[in-house]
DNA sequence: ACAAAAGTGTTCAGCTTACACCCATGA
DNA sequence: TCATGGGTGTAAGCTGAACACTTTTGT
């Protein structure tokens, strides 16, 4: 029956090996869009094509420094920047044929960067770009499927937890704020609601001391806040209109 | 920089290879008490300690795959039953560590099952028992860990999915129903007030024609549900008090 | 003066909560 | 007849949605 564990015996060498992978839907917020940050491969197999991030875990690495590493290799943010950064396992992909090279088992992460600079072009051949959420067209291997599924969680989380603020840098305004629900969620939200049920989550959000920040171009400046201790909203911050995909 | 997916020759055989396994957090209700399916393992390391049952990721299967394999041979279920139990994907634990062996990736799952038999006693020394939840002692290798990640997310999902019908069997009570929100939540819910909020969700149960069942002993008899179509419910089944651990 | 964005106030509908009460069954 | 669980009703209180209105800036 069941193997358990390792059977007694168990060669590590007798199957054909895995290859453990991350892939990377590292997402920010420009000029008040979604953007993701790919690459374009250089080789075959889908060579050309958009991907997402992503690389080998070494033999002595968990799946998130192997992602944490990488991050910092794609975007050129220091390692101390990338160890603030919000970064989540969002699931595994598995299925055997995958990869038409090899049996790799990809552990998918998302990363949420608050206004990042342009990915450093490296020596080598493909390029990385932020390219706006959507506008790419089909990626490569399963990646279509992965960012969707990276959407999908994101946009499913702004409601309960606080992982809005991590769309943000360390002091935001309000306005900043319920951009990225809008953003993320395709939709407008009423600001004075919004306002009184950030304020009134005990720990989303805390005022900072000292004067309001200029908006951009016109209108009232607005008051700055920090992301609180809250980690989950209770109650939750729900999206208008039921439940879309 | 990044290598991308495998750079150019790449050889599998270069690096120590890396096992694949999938654990499972299997979950039922047993006289209203939340069980874990638990092995007790045979051999060393953690020989005699209970474990989540789990095996080996087989060269063209994919981790569901596994996953539902296991859980048919651990449960001493068939092939089609298992085919319709809620089988999902938790997340991916890949501490270098975490088996002192060798380098083993798992792939963790969480199944929900109705009313489950007693799981057969296969031929080899392990043995396979349901337990009462938290009165296990230490789990072997990081399934302490697993177990609480998978206890926290079924909870959490009650709140906002269908999953509770997951534990009931396919026609059942409101007053069973009930009791999956009180035995995984740990608390008590208003029997009026859950009624009209199960029956007002659009499409989380669906009422069967025909007399009702008398429930155990005493008591009315009472009126019987199908799971609906919906999968989300909107709005949620917020547990009371916040949201403790 | 006007547009734009921040911030305050107010109303109304709908939901949650709490609890009283009746119904059907077994012991 | 009593205990037990199913099922109905209802009133109080809170939350969220909608929207009118004021404030402060840039043009």
């Amino acid at each position: 029956m069941t193997t358990h564990r390792a059977p007694e015996g168990y060669d590590p060498y007798a199957f054909a090996p895995f290859a453990v992978t991350v892939d990377l839907a590292v997402l920010t917020l420009r000029e008040e869009r979604l953007h993701v940050l790919l690459v374009e491969r250089g080789q075959e197999p889908y060579a050309g094509a958009w991907a997402l991030p992503g690389g080998f875990v070494l033999p002595r690495e968990s799946a998130e420094a192997a992602a944490r590493r990488e991050l910092a290799e794609e975007t050129g943010l220091s390692e101390a920047t990338v160890a603030g950064l919000h970064l989540e396992q969002l699931r595994t992909y598995t299925e055997p044929d995958r990869d038409p090279r090899m049996r790799v088992v990809s552990v998918a992460f998302t990363a949420l960067v608050p206004d990042p600079p342009e990915p450093r072009g490296g020596g080598d051949a493909a390029q990385a770009r932020w390219i706006p959420y959507g506008t790419h067209g089909h990626l490569a291997f399963d990646h279509d499927r992965i960012l969707a599924d990276a959407h999908e969680r994101v946009g499913a989380k702004l409601e309960y937890t606080c992982l809005a603020t991590a769309f943000c840098p360390p002091e935001f305004t309000l306005g900043e704020l319920r951009q990225v629900y809008e953003t993320v969620w395709g939709v407008e939200l009423d600001r004075p609601n919004f306002r009184r049920k950030v304020l009134t989550t005990p720990g989303f959000v805390q005022a900072v001391e000292g004067p309001p920040r200029l908006t951009g171009g016109r209108g009232k400046p607005a008051a700055l806040y920090r992301a609180g201790e809250a980690t989950t909203l209770h109650p939750p911050l729900l999206r208008p209109e039921g439940r879309p995909a």
